[in-house]
DNA sequence: AATATAATTGAACAGTGTTTAATTACAAAA
DNA sequence: TTTTGTAATTAAACACTGTTCAATTATATT
């Protein structure tokens, strides 16, 4: 009577076989460049296949922007152990830069690129668990800092937005190459030298 | 003998129709879901003449890139009145902001999209005077914050990437859509208000 | 062995950017 | 005025795209 398990088991390895073949090409020719039928070619099924397992070209790709997040989140807990909250909030960042700078196409995906959030648009606006869950990690951290005595006269959620654009600006501006002809001469370091002047100023809040 | 003037005009006229039709549909619909055939439909010319008067696809999207940085420059002298640096350096902030937020096609293009800095790339990355010019406007005003006693213990080229990230990073935070479900509640209060929490710490340090 | 159901396919549709051979327009020379 | 040469314009073609769908194949149940 397992016939209908085991069947349920081959479709979800078919989709997962999909995603990975959909990673793969995303993260090495970009999302635009990778066809359907690129996919398809890859993992050998014909393309009208895919479409029995994802609506169209825009779920694979919320698919696969969901993973980073569980990544990204995975990297944040140890943060856990520092029980200074200004520490955790500064690790916060470097973890977020650090993320952002190892798996560039991944964060262009999740912060950057416009159609995931089209796809969340469509199905209604609840969906973005995943960077919603990530920015109360952020707020809950700032909290603790301002209950702690830092940061006074802001207001928590403001702040909490400042600080994510301000590490987002950083390395959005790093992946989409805007550095490159402006600070040609340390392109490699100035993200990590902006942090730090980042850091500097939070020091002296 | 003045022909040949005539037809250089003429040429010159068409590749400016090309630009006006081109702005207004990528304005309009997106760079990406815009077609040569729209573009040529637009003007009652065929698709094939387009390419008489620009490479590729890229080479319309970068001149009207162009065009955009020269908007915002514009803007921007108006700060010269202010005497007080730091009020200037405010200042910048808030045109730069201000024209993201009124121009969001117009600043993805200049700021946030890869294909323009693609096509600087392949064009020897010397090409790029527009965001040069701009950023180096931002430096000036900070080196004179500076030179005033502000921002003490700082690096003026790493602080003023650190100014430059912050308010690119609400801004594409906003136009790519990342704040709608995190910030539902005041999404078109939040880059304002960010933008406030950051003149307030400017004005502490 | 026949039937029902689900998975898979290939062909088709309407679109894309781009190239090119052929055509048209038009100023200069005969 | 007619011919010639050149530059602008075009239609057609190429190789692709995402997506749909009728037809086929595979497989489990009766």
């Amino acid at each position: 009577m397992g016939v209908a398990e085991r069947k349920e088991r081959e479709k979800e390895e078919l989709r997962e076989q999909i995603l990975t073949a959909a990673k793969s090409l995303f993260l090495k020719k970009g999302v635009e460049k990778t066809s359907i039928r690129n996919i398809a070619d890859l993992i050998e099924y014909s393309p009208g296949s895919i479409y029995h397992y994802f609506k169209d070209k825009d779920e694979i790709f919320y698919a696969l922007h969901q993973g980073g997040f569980q990544q990204l989140m995975a990297k944040m807990v140890v943060i856990n152990d520092l029980p200074h909250p200004l520490e955790r909030l500064k690790a916060m960042g470097s973890i977020y830069v650090h993320f952002a700078l190892e798996n560039p196409d991944m964060y262009d995906l999740m912060f950057i690129k416009e159609a995931p959030l089209d796809h969340v648009a469509r199905t209604k606006a609840l969906e973005w668990n995943e960077g919603e869950a990530t920015f109360k990690f952020l707020r809950s951290t700032l909290r603790e800092c301002m209950d702690q005595g830092y940061f006074q006269g802001q207001e928590e959620e403001a702040l909490s937005f400042l600080i994510w654009s301000t590490v987002h600006g950083m390395v959005s501006l790093s992946i989409r190459r805007r550095c490159e002809v402006v600070l040609a001469d340390r392109q490699d370091t100035i993200v990590k030298d902006g942090l730090d002047a980042f850091f500097n100023i939070l020091d002296r809040l």
